[in-house]
RNA sequence: GGUCCGGUAGUUCAAUUUGGUUAGAGCACCGCCCUGUCACGGCGGAAGUUGCGGGUUCGAGUCCCGUCCGGACCGCCA
């Protein structure tokens, strides 16, 4: 029998025969048999044992087994949330055990909350990921790189593929990671940055969903040394606020994307979406300091950068007067932002670029490149860096790039704001940080 | 890199303030009961080198020293 989803089980007519196969995820033993919850690709299906029909079946029963149960589809009014679809249930006929776990399971999976520390849930990854909660919080994830894959497809982007083994890093300050690469040394990518503006040249728009790799030994809630990066770059734009206007269509359809295919998962995490933005408020930097200022009685003015704090007070004020979760920072002074970065021609030391905040956190960073040869290289020379360093770079500015501009999103900041989860950590599969190697 | 906090059954916690009987409880696990449950209910059982090492003491989960591991915030950084 093909693979059949929750949506067809709900269509399918009562008296169907079917199985399905899946994982036992729970099991409520009544005297006269047993509610069995069936842990499957897209949701979790009740199944009803009795004790008259399949007493063997019911005795060996146990969680986390992998089973393929046959049956008739019955109907049924469920309460429970975690259920998916909760108008039908499969009355079992015969059960045919796939495989059985060797020990009982360190983590309980059964309750509605996963009760396990941050940390102990990462180091259980592998078992705490079977909970309801844990793994539909990934499927968000999951989602919104769909949607953001979508959307710049329908808009003419081109979806490349970028190494992350590098000659030399993107971001030069940052700290990055050393690799041995044969007999010389090599370095994990910060960014996809450099390629994505060389392919401006032969594809105009192009975008990469990949992981990037920061070495930067933080410990907080909100970093992680690999992360996934939603990229884009867009040829022939006027400024950053193309760049803008793009990400606001973007966001639209990630969101509206969610709210279509992932509403099962959202109401079991009691995730509320923001409203699908037709526009998004837009500060420039200094008016950031004053928000942030005013908002919290510090003196944040002449500051080179917004701090986590003045994140949290502007995105405050976004949605307290101008009712938006998502508000945009422009206007970063040159000194704080890449060598690549654009300057803004109207306001000395600022240059062309934006961060988009969200619930608090920064989600997106972005700018208008520096297209021109000459340009780039006075701006690399002032930056104390030296251009015959980034030779294959620089190629393409001298065979000339067109004016252009990008973004990158952080995966799992955006999932984890939407989710409201404390920690980008659970908003990643297998998350890497300072203290974390495994699983 | 700095400051602070923590480590007790598989897990989440209690007992540490004031050292004192056999370190308790919920969930999970094992056994029994329950004919429609709603991430059930009832009864019982098993489960611990209190991170590790040393010290003080008649007596240490509790106090002291060392060590390992982890967390939070700050710095720095998307």
């Amino acid at each position: 029998m093909p693979l059949v989803g929750a949506a067809e089980l709900s269509a399918m007519p009562e008296g169907s025969r079917v199985r399905l196969h899946g994982m036992v995820q729970r099991i409520r033993r009544l005297g006269w048999g047993a509610f069995v919850v069936l842990r499957r690709h897209d949701g979790l299906v009740q199944c009803v044992l009795e004790s008259g029909r399949t007493p063997e079946a019911l005795e060996k029963l146990r969680e986390e087994q992998a089973v393929a149960l046959e049956g008739t589809l019955a109907p049924a009014v469920i309460k429970d949330v975690s259920i998916n679809p909760r108008d039908r249930e499969l009355k079992v006929e015969s059960v045919e055990f796939l495989c059985t776990p060797t020990e009982p399971v360190q983590v309980d999976l059964t309750k509605k909350i996963l009760d396990l520390h941050t940390d102990t849930n990462l180091d259980l990854r592998p078992l705490s990921l079977r909970h309801p909660v844990e793994r539909a919080r990934l499927r968000i994830a999951e989602a919104i790189a769909g949607g953001f894959r979508d959307f710049l497809s329908s808009r003419g982007f081109t979806e490349i593929h970028t190494p992350k083994i590098c000659f030399a890093g993107a971001e030069g300050g940052a700290n990055i990671f050393k690799v041995q690469y044969f007999d010389r040394e090599a370095f994990l990518a910060q960014s996809p940055q450099f390629y994505k503006q060389m392919a401006v040249a032969f594809y105009e728009r192009v975008f990469e969903v990949g992981p990037v790799f920061r070495a930067e030994p933080h410990q907080t809630s909100r970093h992680i040394n690999e992360y996934t990066s939603l990229d884009f770059e867009m040829g022939f734009i006027e400024s950053h606020e193309d760049v803008m206007a793009m990400e606001i269509h973007l966001l639209r359809q990630v969101i509206e994307t969610l709210s279509a295919k992932r509403g099962y998962e959202l109401d079991l995490l009691g995730a509320k979406l923001p409203p699908p933005p037709d526009s998004i408020p837009s500060v420039t930097l200094d008016e950031a300091h004053e928000i942030a200022s005013s908002a919290s009685g510090r003196d944040f003015t002449g500051e080179p950068d917004l701090e986590p704090e003045e994140e949290r007070l502007v995105c405050r004020h976004s949605a307290e007067l101008w009712g938006s979760d998502f508000v945009f920072v422009t206007h970063f002074p040159t000194s704080k932002r890449p060598f690549y970065t654009m300057d803004d021609p109207a306001a000395p030391g600022k240059t062309r670029s934006f961060d988009l905040l969200f619930r608090g956190l920064e989600v997106t960073t972005g700018s208008q490149r520096i297209n021109e040869y000459e340009a780039q290289v006075e701006k690399m020379r002032a930056f104390g860096l030296d251009p015959a360093s980034f030779e294959s770079y620089l190629m393409a500015h001298r065979a000339g790039l067109p004016p252009h501009g990008g973004l990158a999103i952080g995966l799992e900041r955006l999932t984890a704001r939407i989710l409201d989860i404390e920690n980008v950590r659970l908003a990643t599969m297998f998350p890497r940080d300072a203290k974390r190697l495994t699983p």
